[in-house]
RNA sequence: GCGCCGGUAGCUCAAUUGGCAGAGCAUUUGACUCUUAAUCAACAGGUUCCGGGUUCAAGUCCCGGCCGGCGCACCA
């Protein structure tokens, strides 16, 4: 018997349990469905059998009798995780259970592999990060979290479509990687004969986009940088970016907030949930902070980018940070807000006033020309989203690239590289716009109130296992 | 990259001080007309992650390696 190349299925676990609610026990609808998943459990009993039928929406048990089943037996002998397709009445049975009566059925593919212990499921987090589609079988939870996922990623893009962004694509692979400062995975292309670089950020590109006349773009998707892994990074991950022209950075706070409360909001139906056994709420408007504020708070002593270099340093090493060289007062102040506040940034929180240092594409505060307009979100203890109003003079752009240049000379290892064609798109003028970018992998972690981002991950990154 | 912890049957887990490597589920065979992780009976199932070493004897102790988890570092 080959096996079937389609199977017309017409209902669903999950619909039929709420059509059918009001039979009761040993009642027949006399209505006849096709419904096709996989065998979870099989109870045989001599001459009537229940199995129970998974499908993408939910379970319900299949009813066998010797009598009235068309190849019986064969059925008896179904395997755990068969997929499996059947045509029968909708009943429920003696004991309650609502129930597809099966006339016909067929196997639509066997499963050759146990898809874990019946009840313990898989719980070796190795295997279930490998073969993921084992685990999802197996474990709700895995099935739960990446669903999550997909409605806050469904979420995010629907909300930047309602407020008129234009939903972009920009290269991944990048002569020169910029729009952050990290390092690249290398990979090269033969017929061009040039090395080319795994994007780091698609920042640069957008804006030129904006540059072009797009006055909202936004691009949902994976950008790769080569550190470490842990269980809040992932070598490749998904980020948010977007940029809209005339907005500066607390427009785009605003803006912030708004679409990660109002995704939160559509995943979960509320701006309040358990993160980690822990509260928080994503209703705005969230707090403002100034960083220099937070840190002197902290340190129970005013700081700003203006204390001198050589205090913060102190201030620094006192708690056991090393201090390079080329570090200025202003990466010595993020320094201390990383060691100090970042940690205990629980309820949704913009920390604002960004050091120039730390921030070469963002525009100067017009307050303050030792700050730009900058903002990080965090939420439990992490960095959830980055923005900023963005400079836009070619001249100073080119400044601050140099900056990063010289850091790197100083042997710093992670600083922005020079882009001229970046330059030389801002000198056909870049309107004042302001810029965002959100770690969609970190947010679904909260929604899914995951620990280990891996788990919000379908297949993360893990090194492949040696043959021999 | 560094530190700590872990890896036993397809899956979930045991194995005392170093003393014959076991159970449940799954698989295979049989019984059973209302089960719900069905139940009952029987059979089978092993490179104890890999490679060395110590020992009369190693899943267990020692050394090296592989893979994973957590922490640190780096970052989002």
């Amino acid at each position: 018997m080959t096996s079937p190349y389609q199977f017309a299925h017409d209902a669903y676990a999950a619909r039929l349990r709420q059509s059918f609610d009001h039979l009761a026990p040993g009642e027949e609808s006399g209505e006849v469905v096709r419904v096709a998943g996989r065998v979870m459990l099989l109870r045989t009993q001599g001459r009537l059998t229940f199995a129970t039928l998974r499908d993408s929406s939910g379970e319900v048990q299949l009813f066998c009798l010797e009598a009235a089943t068309e190849g019986y037996e064969a059925f008896t002998r179904l395997h755990l995780g068969d997929w499996v397709g059947a045509v029968g009445e909708v009943v429920r049975t003696q004991r309650g259970e609502l129930s597809v009566k099966v006339a016909t059925w067929a196997v639509l593919a066997e499963a050759r592999r146990t898809f874990g212990e019946k009840w313990a499921g898989i719980t070796d987090v190795e295997l279930r990060y490998r073969h993921r589609e084992a685990d999802l079988w197996a474990n709700e939870t895995t099935r739960a979290s990446l669903r999550r996922r997909s409605d806050v990623v469904r979420a995010l893009r629907e909300h930047c479509w309602a407020q008129g962004f234009v939903e972009v694509e920009t290269p991944i692979l990048n002569a020169v990687p910029t729009g952050a400062a990290a390092r690249p995975f290398v990979t090269f292309h033969n017929a061009l004969d040039s090395e080319f670089f795994l994007r780091i950020a698609p920042e640069l590109w957008l804006k030129r986009l904006v540059v072009g006349g797009f006055e909202r773009v936004f691009e949902l998707g994976r950008v790769f940088r080569n550190e470490g892994v842990s269980p809040r990074h992932n070598p490749e991950f998904t980020m948010l970016e977007l940029y809209a022209a005339y907005w500066d950075y607390a427009d785009m706070m605003r803006f912030t907030e708004e679409l990660v409360a109002g995704a939160v909001a559509a995943v979960l139906g509320t701006t309040e949930l358990v993160y980690q056994g822990r509260a928080v709420s994503f209703a705005t408007p969230w707090a403002r902070r100034p960083m220099a504020e937070l840190v002197s708070e902290a340190l129970g002593e005013e700081v700003t980018v203006r204390t001198p270099r050589a205090t913060l340093a102190a201030l620094l090493a006192e708690r056991g940070v090393e201090v390079a060289d080329a570090w200025g007062a202003g990466r010595c102040v993020l320094e201390l807000f990383e060691h100090l506040c970042e940690g205990d940034l629980w309820a949704p929180t913009f920390v604002t006033d960004y050091p120039v240092e730390v921030s070469p594409l963002a525009r100067r505060h017009r307050d303050d020309p030792e700050l730009t307009e900058r903002f990080e979100a965090f939420v439990t203890g992490r960095e959830l989203a980055n923005g900023f109003s963005e400079l836009n003079d070619p001249v100073e752009q080119r400044a601050r690239f140099e900056d990063q240049a010289r850091l790197a000379a100083a042997g710093e290892d992670e600083t922005m590289s020079i882009d001229e064609d970046y330059i030389a798109s801002l000198e056909w003028g870049l309107p004042p716009t302001a810029g965002l970018g959100v770690g969609v992998d970190r947010l679904a972690m909260i929604v899914a109130d995951a620990a280990n981002i891996r788990e919000v991950i379908a297949f993360p990154t893990l090194k492949p296992r040696r043959e021999g």
